[in-house]
DNA sequence: AAATTTGTCTATTTACATTTC
DNA sequence: GGAAATGTAAATAGACAAATT
């Protein structure tokens, strides 16, 4: 029987002892349901372990492993000391795909590249077509690729700022892809990975589905500061570290060179696995060195090809650092099987092109054009990013939080998404949005998404 | 202090007890490098958990602690009554694609497909791009595919014994990518999934990966039974049950219709999570109904439209019940983040061209051929599988393993799979081999693979 | 047929380390 | 700066159920 009366006492969240359910997995339950259900709010402190497990009359360790499951879903997330938390990255709408019901919003919310290749893409076909070889491409391929393609990669790689060799490639379809493959290869339910407080949705969603627990590294000056990492690594036994140098997705903040050095530094010395993600780096027409070129046996470095030069063909090549390579083309192997070898041929074809220098820099004029126009219909006090990124990061007047904001948008025809949506565990997400200033059709579509952005924002 | 000693009894397994990690799992790993390292074999029973646990002088569940690390990782298999045993299922090299360095072997061990359809590829590869709105296909596409295309795909997988529709269909980068989704969306680490005692490698490495554990289900005629069904549900707690009714790799073997029935039927009251491979079913001219008519709720189709229409083209269907589709969705999400529109427009035209028939017709026709020349040279007695089958079970001579026969023809230039890749669990793999017949690039190769195999043969 | 063997699973015990106040 | 609050995690206890003998 509980010896304290808690009916005097307020207690957050008071659930129901189950009689006929395992205890830990009927809170479990009752604790996603609750903040499914709205009953339990992001941020809401929930009662500390001990006084829940007096409450309902079981051991400490019952709540501990009823709310393990939770945090693993990424629901929860505590700290000794300060109590354990509702999450703000409960994701609902998670797409980051063109909606196909959705023609007559103004599309800004999934990051597309616009990049015009057609011509280069055709005219590369009818050359392939014509070879004798061509029905070979047909066929299934082996899983590596083969070495002219890895060199055409590894010489675009090393203009995102990552000088690598061919023994450490292998081919994915697509960031996301590479990042699903290191997740399932080289950590398993219960690790945990250390991220920016706000990060790629992909690798939330993803994360969440195979159970692995993200831990936001607290930030000095906009970037993951060495006392965050350390406290992390010593703390909250984080095996793995994933961060976006470049353009980070949302803050399209650049990490500095010193801190780059720094992560690179304690991954060595902590044995963690960086997981680099350079999605953004060839945006940069002088990037500064990846982390993985002070740490390449620390590293995974993600090099996603389609971003800028082939969008739409899939094509990403995962760097591994020799210890780990066997692990991650076995993932890989689970996963894809193989890739299309015709696609692969295509899409480096394009890459090793004599074009692709002008098609990289074509997509950042277009992208310098495109931001702007952002600028001048956008307050500057309020709108972060440099104009050669393709999203931009708009911070919102107060008394709106971006989640609001995201829907009012919504409401008056046009999509972005809210700061809510990149949210890693408890800390209370800014109130901004990000805009994709690529992903309108054209340039029209875009003045009318920021028309409506800049009365938004006035009108607070 | 443990009471007695075990100095006069023989304990096939004596671990060290160890002073700084954790015990469970230091026990862990050390089973699992012993079990590397040849030390304990396959097959072999492990001491009773009580017997190790008095011995170390432990408890019995820091035992099962250790040991459930290692079950979830293929190594262990165990009955209560019976005891724990070590699996066949090792896995050391299961590469199914084709090996880039041994162009000296003849290839008749991961299973290709041999069809011949570069001209038809060739001629709507020109008609697209000839297309307007060719531009379109290669940006980033919607995640779900359009409706024509799934119609498409709708009436082929009619033709290989599923009628559905377009609502159920998600579409994935092969079947292997459609497995991979399914594990990752529908089940998580620990959990259990019943398959035939050999089964396709694919799903152990998968499952072995995502720490799923694959339970072999007894047989009667080489098939489930309902018998061994039940008691893998009630006692097993299987969550799911992989199976490949058409042409089951490795055994050739085809469920009869009471079993499709049985299964559907035992899914339902069990609420079991049917997978259902149809990766072969379109090889047969006149195939069964699939489990799946006759559960659509519990069964998850794979149809692979690579494998006969469009090899290499990596486009395969998810066919979920409705109540798994988000799920599904989000999981190949993950994984994939979308196809290439492009890949996926030319692989469903493909599909549904006028000439799919004839390219199917013409597949089973090469296929027929083949086996003819297997039938010519290996004994009727030992040779499982029908004509129609693009790979074949090859009994052996007393004396031999698999795994024998498998090293023994690669040193004399002939790649098979021995039997052992295929076991899940403790049972002892049948000595056999699967040949795929139509995996040699021409049928003089073919010949000379079959040549040394007969030789082997005989030898013994 | 009953007793014994054997694995499974939830909940508890206990020690520990960090953060907060 | 020390005590209290708080979360973490390994190992144990004990009830349970199936398979074997």
């Amino acid at each position: 029987m509980p010896i304290n009366s808690f009916e005097n006492y307020p207690m957050s969240w008071k659930p129901q002892k189950p009689t006929d359910k395992p205890l830990y997995f009927a809170l479990a339950d009752q604790l996603e349901a609750d903040i499914a259900g709205g009953v339990l709010l992001p941020g809401t402190k929930l009662p500390p372990y001990r006084e829940l497990a007096d409450y309902l009359d079981v051991n400490v360790s019952t709540i501990t492993r009823a709310f393990k499951v939770c945090k693993q879903k990424g629901l929860l997330s505590g700290t000794i000391g300060s109590g354990t938390f509702v999450s703000y990255d409960t994701t609902p709408d998670n797409c980051m795909t063109r909606r196909t019901d959705s023609s007559f919003l103004v599309e800004m919310g999934p990051i597309f590249p616009r990049s015009n290749t057609t011509e280069d893409v055709i005219c590369m076909l009818k050359k392939m077509i014509a070879e004798p070889d061509f029905g070979k491409l047909l066929q299934y391929g082996n899983s590596e690729g083969n070495a002219w393609q890895k060199e055409a990669a590894i010489k675009l790689i090393r203009k995102a700022g990552y000088d690598t060799t061919a023994d450490r490639l292998i081919p994915a379809t697509g960031g996301q892809n590479a990042i699903a493959a290191i997740l399932t290869g080289l950590f398993r339910t219960g690790d945990r990975i250390g991220t920016d407080p706000l990060t790629y949705p992909g690798v939330k969603t993803t994360a969440k589905m195979l159970g692995i627990e993200l831990i936001p590294i607290q930030q000095e000056n906009d970037e993951i500061s060495e006392a965050g990492l350390l406290h992390a690594c010593k703390n909250e036994h984080i095996k793995g570290l994933y961060i976006m140098p470049d353009y980070q997705n949302p803050t399209t903040h650049t990490m500095s060179l010193s801190g780059r050095k720094m992560i690179a530094k304690t991954a060595k010395e902590n044995n963690l696995i960086v997981i680099e993600d350079g999605a953004h780096s060839m945006l940069n027409a002088n990037p500064l060195p990846a982390v993985a070129s002070f740490a390449p046996e620390h590293t995974v470095y993600i090099a996603s090809l389609s971003k800028t030069v082939a969008p739409g063909f899939r094509l990403a090549y995962v760097i591994s650092p020799l210890q780990y390579k066997s692990l991650l083309s076995d993932a890989l192997y689970n996963i894809n099987l193989s890739l299309s070898p015709f696609l692969t041929e295509l899409a480096s074809r394009m890459i090793a092109s004599e074009s692709v220098d002008s098609i990289i820099e074509e997509h950042r004029q277009l992208t310098k054009n495109r931001n702007r126009l952002v600028n001048h219909y956008l307050p500057k006090h309020l709108l972060i990013g440099p104009d050669e990124c393709i999203f931009r990061w708009l911070l919102l007047p107060e008394n709106y939080t971006g989640k609001e904001f995201e829907k009012l948008a919504q409401q008056a025809g046009v999509q972005v998404y809210a700061s809510e949506r990149f949210a890693v565990g408890k800390a209370k997400p800014p109130a901004a949005v990000r805009i994709v200033v690529t992903a309108p059709e054209t340039m029209d579509e875009l003045r009318t998404g920021l028309e409506v952005l800049k009365k938004l924002i006035s009108n607070k």
